[in-house]
DNA sequence: GTAAGTAGTTTCCATTAAGTAAGTGCTTTC
DNA sequence: GAAAGCACTTACTTAATGGAAACTACTTAC
């Protein structure tokens, strides 16, 4: 007799290697946060997120959008209006995390509630 | 007229918040993976995450558990076994998650998938 | 008595993330 | 022509995270 008990099978592997993806690519305090503002708004401009997102100070902010940008979750649009804007919103890439925002929305609301009533 | 496109609405807002509120609780590399392989496994001892999560240091594996117990989201228990031995479990609050590890598990396995066809 | 297993802790160091503050280059408004 | 708004960037600093290696304390097996 092996033991057993201690293994996991094949697509559990599978799926926390994915959990495992999604952290990296999400990493930090600020990712999934921005994502969501997105994902409410659909478009937000710079200076929108940077109100919106309380907290954050435009270098982190720039930071992470281009990290986000460069794993294809955000597009950034710079329209030629004179002051220059520049539009953010969710690629599709960025959009099929829905999921994963209303996840981690919805639980963070109970989680909130529950701590309350204590 | 006031600017209004800027806003989001207050259902928005607490998404977000929760959002923000879940990201905090699970920060670091790790949380996460841990409690996915605490959700597909049950029960596991000390050394059996050391073992399964490649790449954790046993430092590191222990004040990611110790975080996650004083959340609540994360039981301790030592067996009275000669060589002691300790088990970890997801609280049925840790396993409240399972719709943000489950989000995430797929997301990571489709997205995985999506950049290797490139 | 030496090794190996369990469940960690300790120390020390390197890297990363994040925050503050100021500056840039542009334009419109007062 | 000064101030203010937009979208950043740069420089500097601190805080947090993470990793490697060794060590503790206990017990069983060889």
């Amino acid at each position: 007799m092996k033991k057993q008990k201690t293994e996991l099978t094949g697509v559990c592997r599978l799926q926390v290697q994915g959990v495992k993806d999604t952290q990296d690519l999400l990493s930090g305090k600020w990712k999934t946060v921005i994502i969501a503002a997105l994902y409410n708004a659909g478009k937000f401009r710079f200076m929108d997120l940077s109100r919106h997102i309380e907290g954050i100070s435009p270098k982190v902010l720039s930071k992470e959008l281009k990290d986000l940008e460069m794993n294809r979750l955000v597009k950034r649009t710079v329209l030629d209006t004179m002051p220059v804007t520049v539009e953010y919103e969710l690629t599709p890439q960025g959009k099929s995390l829905n999921k994963v925002v209303e996840a981690m929305g919805e639980w963070g609301i109970k989680y909130r509630k529950s701590i309350l009533k204590k």
